[in-house]
RNA sequence: GGAGAGAUGGCCGAGAGGCUGAAGGCACCGGUUUGCUAAACCGGCAUAGGGGUAACACCCUAUCACGGGUUCGAAUCCCGUUCUCUCCGCCA
C-alpha cells in the first residue's frame, strides 16, 4: 500500500511507476479519481473537525452553566443540532475515505529505477550456474521415474484429496524431510537466520497485512466458519510476526527461516502443467524473510538471493537467475529475482524461488516500523522474502537432472547424510 | 462447549458522566549539585490527522482493547466482538 501523501505530492512519480509496469492505461482512471478524492477528503476532514470543535465548546458551556446553576436548555438544543450535523459530515468523511482506501489497495508498488520497463519478454538472465542436460535423449519425466521408483504416488494423492495433491512414499517421503532439514539447517547455521515454526491457518488481518486480501481471496483456501485461511506461503505468518510493532534499529537486519506447507487454489490456471509436480495445490517450502532498513534493503536483496542460490548449488541443480521486468514483477514487489532450475525430463525451466524486496509497501500495510535511535520518529521497515526453496519442483528437477541411464537417481552429496543413501533405486 | 473476572500511556497503576490526553510511581531524556558511582532536586517525556509557518511557534480534531449505541457531553453507562486469566467439560 502506498502512502496517501504520494497522491498529493508525487502524482507524476506514481503515474510514471504505473506506466513502467505497463498498467497506466488500466489505472489512469483510478489515479484521476484519487486526485479528486484527496481534495474532497481534506475538505471533509476539515468540515467534520470544525463541527466537532463547535460541539466541544457547547458541551463545556453547558457544564459551566450547570455548575453555576443556570439554565442550559437552549445550549443543549444547539448541541443536539450540531450533533446531527456531525453525524452527516462523519458519514461523508467515511465514504470518501473508504473509496480512497479501495483505490490505494489497488495500486501496485513502484519498482526500483534499475528494473527494466516492459513485460515478461523484457526479463533478463543475470547469471546461470551449472550445466543443463538440455536436449539429452532418454530422460524420463519425473512422474514416470517417481512412480517407477515408488517415491511418488500421484493416483492415490488424487483419490484422497484431488488432482494436485501429492503422496510421497518411502524414500520420497524421507526426501521431503531431508530437504527440509538440509535447507533449514543451512540457513540457520551458515546464513544466520532464526528458525520459526508457524501456524498454517491464519486470520483475516494477517492475510491482509501481506496483501493476499482483499484482492486475491479467490486464490486462497478458506475455513469460513472460523474466518481463517490456509497460508499460500510462510511469508504470510512470518512477515506478520511483527505486525503493529516497532523494532529497534539495532535488531536490523533480521532474518527468519520457516518450513511450511503452502496451499494454493490455482484458480484460473486450469489446464496448465497438470501433470506431475509442476503445479500443485499443496506443496512444501522453506521460506526466508528479512526485515531491513530502507538504506540497506537493496543490498539485502542480493544477500537473500545468494542464500537461495546456495541451496541449488548444494543440490547440484543447474539454474539461472532472472531479473524481472516491471510488468512481470509482483503487485507488492519493488524488484524481484526469479530462480529457475532446468528439468531435462520435461524440458522446461521451473521457477523454484522468487526473491523480492517490497520496500515499505508491505510494512505500511502491516504497520511494521523501526526506530533508528531513541527519541526519533518510527519509520517503516523494508521487508524482503524469497523461497529457499519450493520442494515439489525441486523434487521434479532432482528426479530428472540426476536421473541415470538405468532409471535410478543419484543423490547429491549434501543430501546424503539426511537421506541415508547415495542413490534412489 | 459452560460459568466468572479482566483489558487505561514504554511498564506498573488511579480514575466510576463535564474542569481528564488522562493522578501517582517506574523507566527514559536534559539540567543543578557531586572527587567517582549513587542519591537528591528541577524540567521534559504519546501517537496520528487537519490547518498554520520560510522553518519553528501555534491552533483544531481523534485516540483509555475494537465496533456500535445512549447523552448537549463517555475512559466512565448500555450492546456486540476480540483477546487474557480462573474454574468445569472435552481432547492429541
Amino acid at each position: 500500500m502506498h502512502d496517501i501523501r504520494l497522491l498529493r505530492d508525487q502524482m507524476d512519480h506514481l503515474r510514471e511507476g504505473m506506466r513502467r509496469r505497463g498498467k497506466l492505461a488500466e489505472l489512469q482512471p483510478l489515479l484521476d479519481r484519487a486526485e479528486q478524492l484527496e481534495r474532497e477528503r481534506r475538505e471533509a476532514i476539515r468540515a467534520a473537525e470544525d463541527a466537532q470543535s463547535q460541539r466541544n465548546r457547547i458541551s463545556q458551556d453547558v457544564a459551566q452553566r450547570r455548575r453555576a446553576g443556570e439554565d442550559a436548555e437552549a445550549l443543549m438544543a444547539e448541541g443536539r443540532a450540531v450533533g446531527a450535523r456531525i453525524a452527516e459530515l462523519e458519514a461523508r468523511r467515511q465514504a470518501v475515505d473508504g473509496e480512497m482506501q479501495d483505490i490505494l489497495l489497488q495500486l501496485p508498488n513502484l519498482t526500483l529505477d534499475e528494473v527494466a520497463e516492459g513485460g515478461e519478454e523484457a526479463n533478463t538472465v543475470v547469471r546461470t550456474w551449472g550445466t543443463t542436460r538440455e536436449g539429452e535423449q532418454g530422460i524420463a519425466p519425473h512422474w514416470e521415474v517417481g512412480e517407477a521408483l515408488g517415491v511418488l504416488d500421484l493416483p492415490r494423492g488424487a483419490k484422497i484429496s484431488g488432482s494436485g495433491f501429492i503422496v510421497y512414499r518411502g524414500l520420497g517421503a524421507r526426501l521431503v524431510r531431508a530437504l527440509m532439514n538440509l535447507m533449514v539447517d543451512t540457513h540457520v547455521e551458515e546464513h544466520g537466520y532464526e528458525e520459526l515454526w508457524v501456524p498454517l491457518l491464519v486470520n483475516r488481518a494477517t492475510m491482509t497485512g501481506t496483501g493476499q486480501l482483499p484482492k486475491f481471496e479467490d486464490d486462497m483456501y478458506a475455513v469460513p466458519d472460523d474466518d481463517l485461511f490456509l497460508i499460500p506461503t510462510a511469508e504470510v505468518p512470518v512477515t506478520n510476526l511483527y505486525r503493529d510493532e516497532i523494532l529497534d534499529a539495532a535488531e536490523l537486519p533480521r532474518g527468519f527461516v520457516a518450513f511450511s506447507a503452502c496451499f494454493r487454489r490455482e484458480a484460473g490456471s486450469a489446464g496448465k502443467d497438470t501433470r506431475g509436480l509442476l503445479r500443485v495445490h499443496e506443496f512444501d517450502k522453506v521460506e526466508l524473510v528479512r526485515y531491513a532498513t530502507p538504506e540497506n534493503s537493496r543490498a539485502e536483496l542480493d544477500l537473500l538471493t545468494s542464500h537461495a542460490e546456495t541451496m541449488l548449488q548444494r543440490l547440484e541443480l543447474p539454474y539461472r537467475v532472472l531479473k524481472l521486468a516491471a510488468g512481470d514483477t509482483g503487485f507488492s514487489s519493488a524488484m524481484t529475482f526469479d530462480l529457475e532450475v532446468f528439468a531435462p525430463g520435461v524440458g522446461k525451466w521451473l521457477e523454484v524461488s522468487s526473491c523480492s524486496v517490497f520496500t515499505d509497501f508491505q510494512a505500511r500495510r502491516a504497520n511494521i516500523r523501526f526506530r533508528a535511535a531513541a527519541g526519533e520518529k518510527p519509520r517503516f521497515v523494508h521487508t524482503l522474502n524469497g523461497s529457499a526453496l519450493a520442494f515439489s519442483r525441486i523434487i521434479a528437477a532432482l528426479l530428472e537432472q540426476h536421473q541415470q541411464a538405468d532409471g535410478s537417481v543419484r543423490v547429491p552429496e549434501a543430501l546424503r547424510p539426511y537421506l541415508g543413501r547415495d542413490t534412489l533405486r
